[in-house]
Parts: C-alpha cells; structure tokens; sequence
DNA sequence: TCTAATTATGGCTTTTGTGCTATAATATTT
DNA sequence: AAATATTATAGCACAAAAGCCATAATTAGA
C-alpha cells in the first residue's frame, strides 16, 4: 500500500529572525534584572521554555513572546526591535 | 489503572493580542494593497494559514510572522506596533 | 577552590501550528 | 442577478511548540 511521506512540505524556521529574537529577549532580560527563572515564573512559563528561546531552540509562538513582554513591562515592538536581513 | 489527565498543564492563547495583531496584520495588508493569496504565495505561506491568522484562529510562530513581513517589506514591529493590555 | 546560582540540554508527552485540499460564505464587478 | 474574486471554514496529517522533570554545564560568589 506504500505510503509515500509527503517529502515536499516545508515548515518554516527563520533561523536568522530566531537569533535576533533571542538576542534581544537576553539583553533586556538582563538589563531588567531577571534570571531565566524568575521571567518564567512571572510569565507562567516554563524555565525551558524561556532557555529554549534564548537558545534559539525553538520557534515560539506570539503568545509566549506576549507573556515575556508583559512580565518585562516593555511593547511587544520593543523584542521585535531589529533589522531583519532579506531573503 | 486510572491514568489521570494533566489537567494543570496551561497552554497559552493570548487572545488579547492576537487580535490585535490580527488586526493590524490585515490593516497593513489592504493599505499595501495585497489579497490573502497573494501575500500567502510571496510569503509561501498557504491561503489558509493567512486567513486563520487573521480571523484569530491561531497563534502565529514568529518564523511566520518574519515571513510576512518580509512580503509587507516593513519592520516586523509595525504588526506588533500596538498596545498589549495588561493581564 | 568549593558552593550555590544560573543557564543549557535531553527525554517524554500533549497540544497545537501549519500544510494541504476542498468547499462554503461573502464581497466585488459586470 | 449572475459571474468572479476574495475571504472564511473544515478535516486530516504531521511536525513542532511547550509543558514537565531531571540533570549537566556554566557562571558567579564566598
């Protein structure tokens, strides 16, 4: 019956997007004064989580950077505050 | 055996925001003067993956909201450039 | 240096984002 | 009104996000 692998389907990782995420999330992390832990616990994340996107391990959804935001008290627009280079 | 369900385990819809964004997302997009599928296939993205974004549906990753906006050619804080009421 | 704090990683599970496809609903144009 | 274009919705499959838990690696403080 050979199933055949749908081999053509492409999900997304903007790896270069992903890293300047994260760099951005760890330098106002920082510059806020909260370890990783703590921005997890306020955010109701998890510690792997946020270690993840500053790892640049994963893809977060918008929702999870809304939660880091609000636990930084800083705009959205502020940890999507870089150039992003074209393709 | 009784398997008991994990019901504490809390993922995360931030409605508020996504439909903020969504919102946003489709101002942007008419005044750039693009359909749905249009900017779906410049961003190789898929029509309903456009619409669910829009109609809050889903909670977008960032990779896909990179990808839009590198279609929109502005600066990915113009579709997060708004307000996040606080929780 | 030793200790404690912080960050990174890994396995496993559940939930969900996204692709794909088709169709329905709505808007626009003729 | 009819035809066409656009947007919305729905179901299925699969990959991946994120939770949870434990532990390793690294950094900071004593």
């Amino acid at each position: 019956m050979k199933e055949k692998k749908d081999s053509s389907r492409k999900l997304i990782f903007d790896k270069e997007g992903i890293t300047l995420l994260a760099n951005r999330l760890k330098q106002i992390r920082k510059e806020k004064g909260f370890t990783q832990e703590e921005l997890a616990y306020q955010s109701e994340l998890t510690l792997s989580q946020i270690a993840r996107i500053e790892t640049m391990k994963t893809n977060p959804t918008v929702s999870t950077i809304f939660c880091i935001a609000r636990t930084l008290e800083i705009p959205v627009s502020e940890l999507f505050n870089f150039q992003l280079p074209k393709k």
